[in-house]
DNA sequence: CTGAAAGCGCTTACAG
DNA sequence: CTGAAAGCGCTTACAG
């Protein structure tokens, strides 16, 4: 009292204005039945003494806290990955604006045995919960099925478990990018692949480019710049008649760029590489790379969006595909002379 | 009550195992004073019902939440740098471990100008605040130099403002880098200079390094690769005798190489290239990367263990500086034959 | 349009 | 070793 300052609460705010608790709770949460004489008055005294009212006493009496965890795979590096930060950003500014809070999470080991995914709920610590990376290995989605708890995978989505999800079209995305390189005459092409066991997009991706094109070739580069380096390598010398190479995310077409053009090959002009997710470096390498353009951001707004939805009942469950597009750049050689057929 | 499942609280628990309130909370709290017998009992019937405390009405009534703010500046991509990544993986874990609970804030204008910073104190939601990645421009650290709300800055420190704050030991490391090459003979040099104006650390390192090595010339490399890429070509161009490049991240200092490397130079055989942070990919480059290691994940985790201790009293001030070390790869010619005196 | 009272789910002196 | 009671700071029917 005399040294920690105390803090003003509701009682302090109805008294210095002469109106009682309730009074002061509902100008609080803006109930329009309160005069608009004495809702002044009472907001003049909460600025006077800087009145912040307590969250914790607010959500245990609403029984919802207005703040939801996203919680992060177990990456080394994961936040390395602009991918992450980019939804994060979206999700934390709709977060805001919509006035929740966001909690971060790692999918460690400890957060999945002890179920500590559950027990945020059960504490009544969030409201909701986003899931960023998820892939075949995480198992305890499937405790979300039943729908009980607001949850929601970003990106991503599963086959095994019925959960909700809004994730880019990547089938959709993957079709475009062989559509493309088809049309520039490429029938020989390379594929440089990543987590097609466990991630559920990149099956998908494989699987829309192989009903346009299949590949000579398609080789893990564990979606990695060095790996897609490596990857490139293998390809155009096990089958050096390839005059494209398609991988499953930019880091890994940088990498295969990167790789060819010291190995002397010219991109495009030898070989045309083609990439998928559209981060930053993709514009400025060179040569710039044709990709399929995600938009990250916009998936974290709308993913949070929905979570919130979810909370309050709007929705009872989301499944939401968000359009994608190919962004043509240098790399794919779309912009040099047609070339002769094969 | 019939369709939304209604959580069990500590009254169930308490009636069913036959004890009072009191009893209960005080074995949740594992008071010693319980005997075992009844501690025992009531945590069979916890178990039994899947019971979970409330946080909040825990947090209202300890006067704390057990919960911190780590607060990101707001960069486009800034997820995107390992940089924040380790550090924030070491203060997660290092919170996890000590019970509390990781709220992701970014610095964007709104955060600063409603004084969220604040508010998040007085609303009794967080017990602390970390910040990361500050520099001058964050005038608002000023409101935490009355050091009534716990507050850390995390690697990096102010001049202006006295604020609590671990950083690792910026002066030592560019000491040690200049003084590498040094005795490895260049006594001509270029400085790839970063955030110079606003960022304590950067005016550090190039100070520090000043003190052993009088640079020839020192560009502006924006701490991205490709301003490295810029500044490298800018200097040798500028001055051809020059023999090494140090940069102030790693960033730059691989975007050195690499135009180096497309300009004909050969790193370290013509040019000795050393930078600062040994980030995951210093150690996979070609050559492999000579820099100052900053060990980030620690950074976090003291950071972080720092800022519990400042919540719970145990200090009043926390400046603590972090060991930092040079590690030698190839870029730096160490390992070639002694160059020839300049 | 406003207030008294019960309730949200815990903790913590204080008694015994 | 255990319990009754007050309190944490709000919200929300329910009266008037």
């Amino acid at each position: 009292m005399s040294e920690a300052k105390r803090r003003y609460t509701i009682k302090d705010i109805a008294e210095q204005s002469a109106v009682s608790l309730s009074t002061v709770s509902l100008v609080l949460n803006g109930n329009t039945r309160i005069s608009a004489a004495t809702r002044d008055r009472v907001h003049a005294t909460m600025k006077r003494l800087g009145y912040q009212p307590n969250r914790m006493a607010r959500a245990l009496a609403w029984k919802h806290t207005r703040t939801l965890a996203v919680v992060m795979p177990q990456l080394r590096h994961a936040f390395a990955d602009v991918y992450f930060g980019e939804i994060i950003s979206g999700i934390y500014d709709k977060a805001s604006k919509l006035g929740f809070k966001v909690l971060l999470e790692i999918a460690r080991a400890e957060f999945i045995e002890s179920r500590e995914y559950i027990r945020l709920y059960d504490q009544k610590y969030i409201d909701g919960m986003l899931f960023i990376g998820a892939n075949n290995k995480h198992k305890f989605i499937a405790d979300f099925a039943d729908k009980t708890r607001p949850f929601l995978l970003v990106n991503s989505y599963s086959k095994q478990h019925d959960v909700n999800y809004v994730v880019s079209n990547y089938k959709y995305g993957a079709w475009q990018a062989a559509q493309h390189l088809l049309r520039l005459g490429h029938q020989r092409v390379g594929f440089i692949g990543g987590g097609l066991n466990e991630i559920q997009t990149s099956q998908d991706i494989c699987e829309s480019f192989n009903e346009v094109i299949q590949p000579r070739l398609t080789v893990d580069g564990w979606l990695t710049e060095e790996g897609g380096m490596k990857a490139a390598a293998e390809i155009v010398t096990a089958d050096p008649s390839i005059t494209a190479i398609f991988a499953l995310n930019d880091k890994m077409a940088l990498g295969a760029i990167r790789k060819l053009t010291e190995m002397g090959r010219r991109v495009p002009a030898d070989l045309a590489v083609v990439g998928f997710d559209d981060i930053p470096q993709a514009s400025y390498s060179i040569p710039s790379l044709t990709t399929v353009h995600q938009p990250l951001y916009e998936i974290g707004k709308q993913s949070c969006e929905r979570l919130i939805e979810l909370i309050h009942k709007k929705v009872e469950r989301v499944q939401e595909v968000l359009p994608i597009y190919l962004t043509v750049r240098e790399s794919c050689g779309a912009k040099r002379p047609a070339p002769q057929a094969a």
